[in-house]
RNA sequence: GCACCCAUAGCUCAAUUGGAUAGAGCAUCUGACUACGGAUCAGAAGGUUGCAGGUUCGACUCCUGCUGGGUGCGCCA
C-alpha cells in the first residue's frame, strides 16, 4: 500500500474513533495544491462535521489528537476551517523507495479485484480514409485500455468498424461502373472514396443512379454472391489500410466485430423487444418509447430499431452488439469512446438495453469527447472543405521530428534519426491529443499536434533520454539502492513519484488520460529542476547511489506512464 | 420549439469527492552553457474564471436567470 493511502487508511480509523458511527468512505487524502500546508490534506471532515452540527476546526483537531502516523509524518496538524495536512518524514520515503528500485512496485498497486472491461474505440468505416476526426477515439480508447490493463484489470478491446449500411448501395454501384483498377492498387480507399463520391453526386441530380444504388444494396443485404464478393474484398482492403495506420500509431485490438457481424441477431432481437412488451409499432417502424419515470429525460427521444421498410439501423447494432458482449464475455464494464454527438444515442441504446435486461449489472460508459473545430472555431467539417488525413498528419509529424533530430544529433545514423522521428513525431501527435481534458472542444492546429517544444511528449521523453544518458555516460548497470536526501530537488522529486498510483487510479474512474500527462509533466519539470542543481556522477557516495536510484525510478515512471498513453521512450534522441 | 454541451491570461489548455493565494505551455521581455544532452533551466509580465443573482465556513466547480457559441432531436451512422 503506497503512503498516501496508508495516511488515508489510518485517517479514516482515527475519525471512526472520534466518530464510530460516520461514514469515512469519503475521507480522501490528496496531494496538498499548495506545498507550504503540506504533502497531502484532507478536507472531508469538514462535511462530516456539517452534518453533525460539530465545529469542523475542533473536529480536526479531535482527529488529529488520535491519528498516530509518527512513523509517516514531521508534522500532522490540523489547519484553516478544518483540514488536516500531513508533512511527510523524509526517512519514511527509504524503504518505499528502496522497495520500488528492487522492482517490487512502482508506487501503485494492481487491483486486488480484476474487472472486466471491453473497450470500444476507434470505429472507422470501410473504404473511407481515416482523417482526423478518428485519432481522439483511436488515441483515447488505447489509452484507457491500457491504463485498466496496467492497473491489472482483463481488458477486451474491439474495434466496431462501420463495414455495412446503406452507403454500400453507391459503393457497389460505383465499383462497377467507375473503377479504375490501377488506382485501386495503389491506394485503394482513395478509390473507393472517389467512385463512391461520383455516385453520390450523380444519385443528387438522377433518380435512375439512385435507384439503381438502392437495387444493389438490395442485392448486397440478400446474399447476391457478385456483390457480396465485391463487398468482402472493400473490407479487406479497407482493413489493410487501418492496420498499417493503428500499426504506425502502436494501436491494437484483440477484436475487430465489425457491424455486419450482427446481421443475423438482428431481426430476432428486435421481434424479442416487441414481444417483450418493450416496443412497439409505429408509423410503420418499430420503436421503443421510454415513458417510465426512470428515463424521463428521454421521453420525447424515442428510439426507432426497424426501419418503416423493414431494415434496422445503427440502434439496432448497437444493441445487439451491446448483448453479444454480455453474453460472450461476461463484462463487468463496456466503455464506449466517441464524439460528444453520439451522446443521446447512446443514452437511448443504454437505457432501452436496461429495459430489455434489468439483470445485468454491467457498467455502461459513454466516455465522449469535443466535437472537432477548424483554426477559426468553426466545427471542422469534413465535407465541406479540407479534410485532413491521418496519414498525411503522421508524415508530417515524422518529417518535423526528423529534421529536429537531423539538428540536434547530426551524427546518428539516418536510420536510427529515422527511427527517432518516428518515435517523437508520433509521440507528440498523441500526447497534444491527451493531454487536454476529453470533453472540451478540439481545436484542429497543426502547431499545437506537432508542436516539439514545451509541454509536449518530447519535452518528457527528452527527461527520459537524459537520465538514459546519465547511465550510460556513467555506466552504471545496476544500483544498489539508497535514499539520502541533501538538496530540497531530490525530496520534491521523490514525493512526487509517491503519487503515480493515485493518478492511475483517477485516471481509470474518470476515463481521463490526461491526469497522467499532467502528472507525467510535473515530474519531468521536479527532474529538471533535481538534474540543473543535484550533479548525480559526480557526487560523493552515498549521495551518488541515492541519486542513481531516484534517476533510475524517474526513468521507469516516465517509460511506464508514456506506455500508458500509448507513446514510446528511447535511449537517445 | 425541446434537450444536451461549452465559455478560465493575447493564443492553446489545466485546476484531483465543493477546499486554502486559479496553474502550465506558446508568444513577449530579462537572465543562465569549462557538472551528467540547451529539445533545457531561473525569473518577469499577463485574470472581475462570459454576465447577474443564489446555496455554502468555502464556488472555475452546485442551483436559477441571461448573453454568446456548439451539438443533437422516429426511419444516416
Amino acid at each position: 500500500m503506497g503512503i498516501p493511502q496508508q495516511l488515508e487508511a489510518r485517517l479514516r480509523e482515527a475519525a471512526r474513533v472520534v466518530l464510530p458511527d460516520a461514514d469515512t468512505a469519503g475521507l480522501l487524502v490528496r496531494p496538498c495544491a499548495d506545498k507550504r500546508f503540506g504533502d497531502y490534506q484532507t478536507s472531508g471532515l469538514m462535511p462530516l462535521a456539517k452534518a453533525r452540527g460539530l465545529d469542523p476546526r475542533k473536529l480536526a483537531a479531535e482527529v488529529c489528537a488520535k491519528l498516530d502516523v509518527r512513523d509517516l509524518c514531521d508534522e500532522v496538524t490540523a489547519a484553516g476551517q478544518g483540514f488536516i495536512n500531513f508533512r511527510l518524514k523524509p526517512a519514511a520515503l527509504v524503504p518505499v523507495f528502496e522497495a520500488a528500485a528492487r522492482g517490487e512496485h512502482l508506487f501503485f498497486d494492481k487491483a486486488t479485484v480484476p474487472r472486466t472491461v471491453v473497450v470500444d474505440y476507434s470505429s472507422p468505416n470501410v473504404a473511407k480514409p481515416m482523417h482526423v476526426g478518428h485519432i481522439r477515439s483511436t488515441i483515447i480508447g488505447d489509452s484507457i485500455a491500457r491504463i485498466l490493463r496496467l492497473l491489472g484489470h482483463r481488458v477486451i478491446t474491439d474495434n466496431h468498424i462501420g463495414d455495412w449500411g446503406t452507403q454500400f448501395g453507391m459503393l457497389l454501384l460505383g465499383w462497377k461502373r467507375y473503377l479504375n483498377p490501377a488506382a485501386l492498387e495503389s491506394d485503394p480507399i482513395a478509390e473507393m472514396e472517389r467512385v463512391y463520391k461520383l455516385v453520390n453526386a450523380e444519385c443528387e441530380k438522377d433518380p435512375a443512379t439512385l435507384q439503381a444504388a438502392r437495387a444493389e444494396l438490395v442485392k448486397l443485404q440478400r446474399g447476391d454472391p457478385e456483390n457480396r464478393r465485391l463487398w468482402e474484398q472493400m473490407v479487406t482492403l479497407s482493413r489493410r489500410e487501418f492496420d498499417r495506420l493503428y500499426a504506425r500509431l502502436d494501436v491494437q485490438f484483440d477484436y475487430t466485430l465489425g457491424e455486419s457481424f450482427y446481421n443475423p441477431r438482428l431481426e430476432p432481437l428486435v421481434n424479442e423487444f416487441v414481444a417483450r412488451g418493450i416496443a412497439r409499432e409505429s408509423e410503420g417502424a418499430i420503436v421503443v418509447f421510454f415513458d417510465e419515470p426512470a428515463d424521463a429525460e428521454l421521453r420525447n427521444y424515442p428510439l426507432i430499431i426497424r426501419k418503416s421498410d423493414g431494415a434496422f439501423n445503427y440502434a439496432t447494432t448497437d444493441l445487439a452488439t451491446l448483448v453479444y458482449r454480455i453474453e460472450t464475455w461476461r463484462p463487468d464494464e463496456i466503455i464506449y469512446v466517441t464524439d460528444a454527438r453520439q451522446k443521446l444515442h447512446f443514452a437511448q441504446v443504454f437505457a432501452a438495453f436496461r429495459r430489455f435486461m434489468p439483470e445485468a449489472r454491467v457498467r455502461l460508459a459513454h466516455v465522449w469527447f469535443g466535437t472537432i473545430l477548424g483554426e477559426d472555431g468553426k466545427p471542422f467539417r469534413t465535407r465541406a472543405g479540407d479534410t485532413v488525413k491521418l496519414a498525411d498528419l503522421l508524415d508530417e509529424a515524422e518529417e518535423r521530428a526528423l529534421k529536429i533530430v537531423t539538428e540536434k544529433n547530426p551524427s546518428l545514423p539516418e536510420a536510427q534519426r529515422r527511427e527517432i522521428a518516428r518515435v517523437v513525431g508520433i509521440g507528440a501527435v498523441k500526447y497534444a491529443d491527451l493531454m487536454q481534458n476529453r470533453e472540451t472542444d478540439y481545436v484542429f492546429r497543426w502547431d499545437k499536434l506537432l508542436a516539439l517544444d514545451g509541454n509536449t511528449a518530447p519535452y518528457l521523453q527528452y527527461a527520459y533520454t537524459r537520465i538514459a544518458s546519465i547511465f550510460r555516460k556513467g555506466q552504471v548497470a545496476q544500483i544498489e539502492p539508497r535514499l539520502v536526501f541533501e538538496a530540497p530537488e531530490e525530496l520534491a522529486l521523490a514525493k512526487h513519484m509517491l503519487n503515480f498510483g493515485l493518478v492511475l487510479e483517477n485516471a481509470a474512474n474518470e476515463y481521463r488520460p490526461n491526469f497522467i500527462c499532467n502528472f507525467l509533466y510535473e515530474l519531468a519539470v521536479r527532474f529538471s529542476a533535481f538534474y540543473e542543481n543535484c550533479p548525480v556522477l559526480q557526487a560523493p557516495e552515498p549521495l551518488r547511489l541515492s541519486r542513481l536510484t531516484l534517476c533510475h525510478l524517474a526513468a521507469q515512471i516516465l517509460k511506464t506512464g508514456l506506455g500508458v498513453l500509448g507513446i514510446r521512450t528511447l535511449e537517445q534522441m
